[in-house]
DNA sequence: GTGAAAGCGCTAACAT
DNA sequence: ATGTTAGCGCTTTCAC
């Protein structure tokens, strides 16, 4: 079933067919009818694989760090809503959250001819990142940083953090503890989400004359379990914490609930991403909403357009986080 | 940078380049050595589109319903872990939960020429499923049938039910009700893994003497959510509920907090899936471990069997779930 | 063991 | 407006 019978079977050439199913200029109105019918009556699915040696897959490449982290479905659903209507298909990589493993699906995304990729928070170097978007036309998610090759859609992480600690300060916390994902690179220190957040952190405990205490670990259930038995292991405990991301929290809460602590009452908690979890009846954690679907609606108008103008100037998106106040934080006794 | 390049550079064939990327037979030892070298110092990486036409593109598609239901990742990294020593990259679609969705997906990644298909816990009809089969190696997860044309992982969800359901009738419940994923269609009644998990319910309750009570929703946390609130605005109200997986109970959670409910005093509640969600420590959810990495290992497996050899029977692997005994079951009061 | 050449299904010049 | 045809990069007979 390829084009050729397709066209043999309309009484047209390949050519007519293919301009057909490009919805290309230079086909009449009778000869549309013609080939559609043959498409139909043949049940003909165009080869992406052959298409692709000539030109576009029409697929769309997302990557991201954890597809565990209940945040990231929300960005998905807005590049699939937005991508619905037109001819391209969104395939998803198994999550990464090294460089390495980046490089390997990044390549094995450029190898299978994508059309365009949608980078969620990679921590791959810059240099490695304008040499993909040279490539191919990608837009990156999360990463403060402004580039000729590529766009960027970021939510503004240094308010969002402020939002947190002003929210605690003015409930009267003035130890308020930060678990971070651990970030070593020099680099990547201006430009990851999670280090905006912790440098946001750091500027509001400043602003507030509050001395800053900061745990690494990762954003990961398990990473929130293990830095909060780190802070409860200390001598002096904060009486908040702020967790840099939903999942974090879900571990802290874990931690938290074996010390026997009761939340809000001995330890205020506070996450960000706002999730689906968040807003669980027992969980109610307060959260810093950066709403994820607006994020993935961007991308893909971005990704959309860099596609169609391969030379129009980039474009950097900053979206503006919310907080959202539940049940998890309280004035300290 | 083809692979005429590489032949050009290692000053050989484009047959002998393309057998020793191929891992084929008959390229000698100082050949191979050559063109690897070439390889190498050229960068080159192999077209997947090019590849495709010709045969393989050494890609795997991988299909789930929700990609918010924290119980998928657990087979992906099954399966992930499992592919990563071979050629073969793992592509994910985005989640589908109906038929018109799953056709297009299953279409696309046809189109692209993939060499296998995972699909967990796909809706559409066995002929549609097996007309797919036909057309490229899938193992099908989740659904509890047997066919000629691909093979399946199921995990036993009638045992796994009646493991619920004993473990609460031992504690001393009568009424225990049931949250289910809907269904409708008579096909998939005897298949999926929901209809399955229900049937199993009803069974081990009329072993006990015990009446069944089901409620339709979905596999959501909305739907756990709704499906709660339905059971609660009833007369006389269940002691214990059985949602059908964890992610159904974390909607129950809400539910029953909002109605100032405490679990497990005044109810018990039991779900599904083991989720890392359900052993956090302010949750603590009683409920049944269907080893999704192993679901993900053995799927993976089947599939490079099956595109080794497509002729080879097909294969049915059956798991045995296991109760994960937590805090939100207790006897009634 | 090695290489020349045909062709996979499609698109895009180019010719009509 | 429509058709002819040369490739895209790779694999795979089939000679040697």
């Amino acid at each position: 079933m390829t084009i050729v019978d397709v066209a043999r079977h309309a009484g047209v050439s390949t050519t007519a067919a293919s301009k057909v199913l490009r919805n290309a200029y230079g086909a009449s109105p009778a000869m549309r009818e013609k080939v559609q019918r043959a498409i139909e009556e043949l049940g003909y699915r165009p080869y992406a694989a052959a298409r692709g040696l000539r030109g576009q897959t029409y697929t769309i490449g997302v990557m991201l760090p954890d597809i565990r982290n209940p945040f990231f479905p929300e960005i998905l659903d807005g590049l699939t809503d937005t991508l619905r209507d037109t001819d391209y298909h969104v395939l998803l990589g198994p999550s990464c959250d090294n460089e390495k493993d980046e490089g390997k699906l990044t390549d094995a995304m450029v190898d299978r001819g994508m059309d365009g990729l949608v980078l969620i928070a990679p921590v791959m170097s810059q240099v490695r990142l304008e040499r993909l978007a040279n490539t191919v036309p990608t837009v990156v998610v999360g990463r403060h940083t402004r580039s000729a090759c590529y766009d960027t859609v970021t939510d503004d992480d240094t308010t969002g953090a402020a939002l947190v600690v002003d929210h605690l300060a003015d409930l009267g916390h003035r130890h308020i503890a930060h678990i971070e994902h651990h970030e070593t690179d020099p680099a990547r220190l201006a430009e990851m989400p999670n280090a905006v957040r912790a440098d946001g952190y750091r500027k509001a405990m400043q602003a507030r004359g509050l001395p800053p205490d900061i745990v690494s670990t990762t954003y990961t259930q398990e990473g929130g379990y293990l830095g909060t038995r780190q802070i409860l292991a200390r001598p002096n405990r904060p009486t908040a914490i702020f967790a840099g991301a939903d999942i974090v929290a879900m571990g802290a809460l874990t931690a938290l609930s074996e010390a026997g602590l009761s939340v809000p009452g001995d330890i205020s908690l506070a996450g960000y991403d706002n999730t689906s979890f968040a807003a669980l009846g027992p969980i109610s954690l307060t959260s810093v909403d950066q709403a994820g679907h607006h994020i993935g609606t961007a991308a893909a108008r971005l990704l959309l357009e860099r596609i169609a103008d391969r030379s129009r100037p980039t474009a950097q998106i900053k979206l503006s986080p919310t907080l959202v106040p539940r049940r998890t934080t309280a004035s300290p006794r």
